[in-house]
Parts: structure tokens; sequence; C-alpha cells
DNA sequence: GCGCGTTCAGAAAGCGCTTTCTGAGGTACC
DNA sequence: GGTACCTCAGAAAGCGCTTTCTGAACGCGC
């Protein structure tokens, strides 16, 4: 029997439409939509009866009509490797902040460290014409990927699109925020020095990562400086993760010659390579000193808390996305250092 | 003088657009869309015309315009408290692979517990016409919160949309991943009743979240089965994170009588709690045992490393990804249900 | 050889908005 | 009172796609 009465208030679809809205309010879809954008200045009584009709009817527009009549959208796309590493999170906490502040909503991305995937996603977000993109996490070294990178990324650039990155990325024209990873890998070097340590090993990740290259480069330089030399086979790499550090100082404890003092370029890692040798019996600091990198929240809640570089991740997250938020003054990219500061703590005393 | 030329490939506008591919091809606008989406069959050497016109100009579809003609997008919306949580960053990289594996985008919003907030962005992703929607994380026992939250959930699910909660909603009526929060935590009291406890203190998060209330609920109820009773005063209520963990252990310290085993209802509380009794020169676990919940991966290596409940967060958000990825075979909403398995480690012993 | 059914390309109608253009009505000024 | 100007509501033209509808071309059976 009712089968012929659809819905009466809305023009019979599922979606509530600005057009019911209007039409409800017995105004154009015009001047329904000026009020709702306050665009322009609509007479009161009209803007009262479309307020009135787009609550009751409990409108809500469609985002991507409004994007497509509008050509600009609210959404950024941001892209890192893995969310449920701590460094990421961390950032992507600030990068959040800030993205609610403006109303912005955030696609996220991980490439579970896939390099190829990066770019994949760099097209998905292109489609969704995110109004900027954000490169969380380490570049990559590799000449094959800055070019694909590249292809992907002019064109959205050229058409409007903002690009920040967070990390070094060799040779992308884009707005970045530079952690001064090779600086303060210098000044860690020296801190562990002044400590009296001549005798070191580096747990590294993929060289090819920007971030593990400024690191490993800064600290070996800085103890280069001081005459002291990281032997080569002291120098081992593995997966940029806990368990990946977890190997490294496995590895390293077969080896011959025993340093006095391990950095392991990341936190996460040097999380892996503490366990790695309390199992092994080697007691930090006592037998052998451990330092890491980033300062993520955990590490001063380990045992013994770990001397680090802190990097002041959340507000990293927070300028990168403001980076893309406000209107580029000058044609140039902008580039935005942060400092890290030393951080001494019990995982690192002076050498026997 | 080349100002008149304009782009010659294209209709001189910024982007590449279907029309552009169509017209290089010198095929119809509907033939492109037909090959580009595969939807029906079209003459070879068309199809190749259009493939390779495509290519030429590195046509990127415009992901609004599809989704408005065939409103339907690939986006879903996962919303959760806080992204540098552990436990949500570990559920959200489930969430993530599953989501990859799909082709699908992810819209990330963290409401920095912030209700209203939840509420807000549900609305968002309702505009954005998101696929599907995910609430990660506990519901609140509040009569307005649910009222509101099913104002919004309960249109968007009558257009189609999915809902899926991580986590128990009283009152919405969605597909649940239900870890067994009570069931557990009555199971971790059992086993520490088994190491001899009888004194227990609890630290808690605000008790209007579910979690919260199931897990103190399980653990209380099955001590109460077992004749043991948890002093009202040794039941501590403090933020749901590491400082809140911190300021109830240090709390409980300053009361009366300690009790000889503590449970955090989160890991992350536990960690403060650890820290907390640690600055207080409290042993653990010789002086007081400390237990946890969730597992989260750092907690084993802490020292000592945490008892505590396992629960699988990664796949946890795979299977509330997969949840609105499937189709719902009848119409009544799916609950898959998730144990957790106690995990006796070092930071609990029998009592002295 | 003619009618019929198929197959597949193209025309065109939207999807739900924004925004320009148009014009009605009012105000100010001479 | 008439002209010029301004303000603001409505009509309508897209934004870039998908999909239905239309119709041409072809193959087949009788």
């Amino acid at each position: 029997m009712s089968e012929a009465v659809g819905e009466e208030r809305t023009g019979d679809h599922a979606y509530v439409t600005l057009q019911d809205v209007a039409r409800q309010a017995e105004v154009s879809l015009a001047t329904a939509s000026r009020v709702l954008n306050g665009t322009s200045q609509v007479r009161a009584d009209l803007r009262e009866r479309v307020l009135a009709a787009a609550a009751e009817l409990s409108y809500t527009p469609n985002a991507h009509a409004q994007a497509l009549a509008s050509s600009s959208s609210k959404s950024v796309g941001v892209i890192c490797h893995d969310v449920s590493d701590p460094y990421f999170a961390a950032v992507a906490r600030g990068v959040m902040r800030t993205a609610a502040e403006h109303g912005m909503l955030v696609m996220l991305a991980s490439t579970f460290r896939d390099p190829s995937r990066e770019i994949e996603y760099v097209a998905m977000l292109r489609a969704q014409r995110a109004r900027a993109i954000l490169l969380i996490g380490s570049g990559f070294e590799d000449r094959d990927w800055e070019r694909s990178m590249g292809a992907e990324l002019d064109p959205y650039q050229r058409t409007g699109g903002r690009v920040a990155v967070l990390s070094r990325h060799r040779s992308l024209k884009v707005d970045a925020v530079l952690p001064q990873n090779r600086e303060s890998a210098g000044a860690l070097a020296r801190a562990l020095l002044d400590l009296g340590h001549r005798d070191f090993a580096v747990l590294t990740g993929p060289r090819a990562l920007t971030t593990v290259s400024d690191r490993l480069g800064g600290f070996t330089e800085a103890l280069g400086e001081a005459g002291v030399r990281v032997r080569e086979d002291h120098i081992i790499e593995a997966s940029f993760t806990r368990d990946g550090g977890y190997r490294a100082a496995t590895e390293l404890l077969r080896r011959e010659n025993r340093p006095t003092c391990v950095f392991a370029v990341t936190d996460v890692m040097a999380i892996g390579a503490l366990a790695a040798l309390r199992d092994h019996g080697v007691a930090v600091p006592s037998e052998m000193s451990l330092a890491g990198f980033d300062d993520i929240p955990i590490v001063r809640d380990l045992t013994p808390p770990l001397t680090t570089v802190a990097l002041p991740l959340e507000a990293m997250g927070e300028r990168v996305m403001g980076l893309v938020l406000r209107e580029p003054v000058a044609r140039r990219s902008r580039i935005e250092r942060v400092d890290g500061h030393v951080i001494l703590r019990d995982s690192t005393v002076r050498p026997r």
C-alpha cells in the first residue's frame, strides 16, 4: 500500500542533498549553498530557513561533490613506513593534531617499507586530489626511485598540490623539515668520546636510507676528527626494527674485539640491542655502553634508561603539517631544520 | 609570444581528464571509461588506443568525480583515541595492512580522547562518503554520547555505510570484534591467585570506558569468587596513559597497607606504574608484583618483562577491517570474539 | 532476402555541489 | 521623477566521471 509513497521530505533518494534543503527552505540551490558556506550575504530570514531545514533534515554535504565543484579538498595524505613504529606514531600524533586544528582529514598510508608501494600511494593520493602529501620517513638514495617519485610528484605540484617531507630526500624539490641527523650524531659521538670511549660499534639500518647514512656518517666522521676509527666489522647492518637491532647486536657479540660502546642508529633498534645484550649476559652499561637516536617516549622507561639524541618528534609532525598548510611565500622550497639534543642517561658510562 | 598557445594535448586545464584521453585516442568518453574500468568489452584496437593515450598523458582519474558518479568510494575511515598509543598503533598496523590488500585508502582520525570529537569525525567521514567507518577503542558508557553517536551512525548505515567497532559499545547495533576483556581479566586474576597473592590493587582508567569497566569488573569478580576482595582505596583511577599509570602507582604508595600485587588495566599504564615503583624504591617483583593487559610489543623488553594478557592486536585490526570488507550475510550484526591469553613473565612472583 | 537478436560505440543524462551570470528590487543623488 | 548604482536571490553552467539509453552494424535462421 505504501509502496508508492517514498520519502516525502527528500527527493526520494538515499542521501539528503542540498537540493532537498533548498526545497524545504523554499529557496534556490545557490542561496542554500551560500548560507551553508557563508560565501556571501543572505537575507536574515532566508538564512534562518536554510539553517533550520539543514538541521531538520540533518544534512551532510557530499564532500566529493564539493571537491569536484570547487576543485579543492579538505584532506591531506600522509605516507609513512609503519604506523606501529613509535617514531612514526609520535610524528603522526603531531600531524594529526595540527590537521584537526585546521579541520583537515588525514589519509594515512603505511608502505611497510616497500619503496614501490610508496609511489603507488602517491598516485592514489593524487587521484584523491589530496590538498597536500606528506612524506614522513627517510628518503632512499636510489636513482630509480627518485625518478619514479619525481614523476608522480612533479605533475602533482604543478597542478597545485603541496608536498612536504620529513627527513632528507636528495633530489626532491619540496618543502622539508630536516632533523639534523648528521650534526646530532656527531654531537653524540663527541659526548661518548668525552665519556672516555674509544672503541665503538654501530648498528645500522639499510644504508640506502638517507637517515641511516646521515647518522652513520655524522657519527663516524666526528669520531674520525678525534682520531678514532670504527672497525669495518663493527658496523653491522640490519633491518630498521627492534628485531633488526636484536640480530645486529647478537652478530656483534659473535665477532672479535668487543667494543666498549654501541651506537644503534635508532632507538627502536637500540631496544632490540639491549634485549640481545641482556640475553647474552652482557651487562649494560657496566660491560658495554649503548646509545640510540630519536628519544621515542619509551626509552626513558627502559632499564637502564637509554642515552639518545632527542628529537621533538611530535613537534616535527606539527611543523611538517604546518608547512603545507601555510601558503608558500616564495617559489623555492622551504626548509626547516630541527636540532637534536644529546641526552646522556644511564645506558652509557665511562668505560672501565 | 607563446602566450596564446596553451596546452595542446589537454583541453587547456590543469588536470588531464578522461575527456582528454578520449580525445587523444579518438574515441568517446564512454569508451574510454569502459576501457579503463574494464566495465565491458571494447574492440581491441580502440582498447589499445585508449590505454596508450592514458599512459602518454599520464592520466590519473579524479577520485571525487568517480565517487560522485558511481556513488562509491575506495576509502574507509578509522577513528581511534590516539595513534601514538602503542595499542592503537598495533591495531592500526593490522587495519592498514588489510586495507592495502584491498586497495583501500584509510582516513585516520585521532580524537585525543575527546568523545565529542569522535562524533565530529563520524560526520566528516560521512561527508567523505567513506565506504566504512571503524571505531577502534573503547566505547563510553554514557547515554548522551550513545545517543549522539547513534544519530550519526544510523543514517550512515541506512544509506549503505558499514560500521564496525573494536571493543564493546553498549548500544550500537554494529559489527564488532570483541576482545574478551572480562573473561581474560578473570583468568589473569586466577593466575595471580594461584601465585599466592591475596592482596591486590588495581590501577584503572576512566570507568566510563567499557574496556575499563570490563577489565576491572572481570578481575574483581574472579577474585571475589575466590573470596578475595580488593579494598576500595586500592582501586585508583587515573588517565589512560603512561603518566596516568605513574600517578596512580604513586598515589597507591601513599595509601595504607601496600598490596602484594598491582594490576594495571593496560600495559601502557603498567609501564608508568613500573617507573613509579622504581622511582620510589619499590622493587618489582620482589616487593610488589605488577601485571598489565594488552601485551603491546614493548613490554617483553621491560625490566622485568611484564606479566600481561596477550591480545592479538594486529590481527584484531585485520579482523575488524575484514568485517567491513566482507558483505554481511544476514541482517544482524556480526560479532567476533577474541580471546586473551595470560602470559606470566618476571614482573609477577609468589609473594613473600 | 528479410526479420530478428546481438554486440558494442557513442550520445546524453545525471551524481551533488559551487560559482558566474542575470536580473529584480531598492536606494541615493541630481 | 528619473537615472545610476548597489545588493542580493535565482537560473544555469559546469566540475569529471559512470551508466543508461540509443542506434548502427553485423550475423544468423528461415
